[in-house]
DNA sequence: GTCTATAATACGATAGAC
DNA sequence: GTCTATCGTATTATAGAC
């Protein structure tokens, strides 16, 4: 059983996970996290030191989370397109949060990428985690030499319909746009 | 000859307009906007009460530069094919800023939707400039009623597209990005 | 209309009592 | 380890001299 310790530094990380997800990283504050956790005013600095360091936590956390639920897929899909498919039907299981907020992973690096590049860097290692896991379903199928570039027009892809469908709020966009890309993963299939 | 008023009230939308787009419109401070207008401090407040209010002065100018550009196409290229390619070739020539700080519009539209829904709807009207007339090309390709979904999608590709290669910092993903976009442009004026 | 001085608040961060 | 009180700074914003 975790401390408290543990689970008051837990708390913190899944208090400021969701709100840099909704308001973004640079906009929420010290004050929202600890409030959102329900810890002290002070005593978040007993667990992190600045924000980037609850920034850096809360991106480990995510690769955990999502590490899990690649190698999940891997356990419990065994064909590549079967995988790939699985990949792109959270884009249309999440469309309520997309919406909203758009991509966790996406509005992040956008955000930071703009003049933050440290951090920015660190945000990456989440497209990064996707894109291997993403090639290795393009090997699978036969794709050796363009996985990885196959991978990222996926990704591309996936991006680009989140951003229109949150800026027209157009859910029916979404759907479209992934019902494509599954079109476009079965003719890569198909013609391997 | 514009008063002195406009000239520095001009200067202050210029300042805005850069740092919102390098810095992010939150994380851009008034006294970053005096210090690169070279404005005195509380002078600001003279021309805009609020940052909401410059933003919209930015947005209404970018509005009147692209409207500038649109109609400057419209002119001097005859065919809808070629005005689609040509928008495809300012995400290309702009490869260095948008590797940089990503798109201007995409962006800024994907900050402000986290919660700023006012603001959001503001520079949402960017998109709608870009869209109206994209769709206007693809009707005159003699796609009527796809015209609008096509032009959606045109933006979603490119939106993606531009992540993906900030993300990365991969101009040749960008570049084979719209190269391929022109080969499909050119497929649809081809089965039109 | 222009500019300086400064108020008022929110911010990230620290010190030190318990 | 936990929490309160508070610091210094940067922020938005105003008052008032010129």
């Amino acid at each position: 059983m975790p401390s408290k310790s543990e689970r008051t530094r837990q708390r913190i990380i899944d208090a400021a996970n969701q709100l840099f997800y909704r308001k973004g990283y640079n906009r929420t504050s010290f004050t929202d996290v600890v409030e959102e956790a329900d810890v002290p005013r002070g005593n978040i600095y007993y667990y992190f030191k600045t924000k980037d360091e609850i920034l850096k936590a809360v991106i480990a956390h995510r690769l955990e989370t999502i590490s899990g639920m690649l190698q999940e897929w891997d356990r419990n899909i065994s064909e590549p397109l079967d995988r790939l498919e699985r990949f792109v039907r959270i884009m249309y299981d999440s469309t309520p949060a997309l919406l909203r907020s758009g991509c966790p992973m996406g509005s992040l690096t956008a955000e930071l990428g703009k003049d933050q590049p440290e951090l920015k860097e660190d945000a990456k290692g989440l497209f990064d985690l996707f894109q291997r896991w993403l090639a290795r379903q393009f090997v699978d199928m036969g794709y050796r030499d363009e996985a990885r570039d196959l991978s990222l027009r996926l990704l591309s892809r996936g991006q680009g319909l989140i951003i229109i469908a949150q800026v027209y709020q157009d859910p029916g966009f979404l759907e479209r746009g992934t019902q494509e890309l599954n079109r476009w993963l079965e003719d890569l299939a198909r013609y391997a």
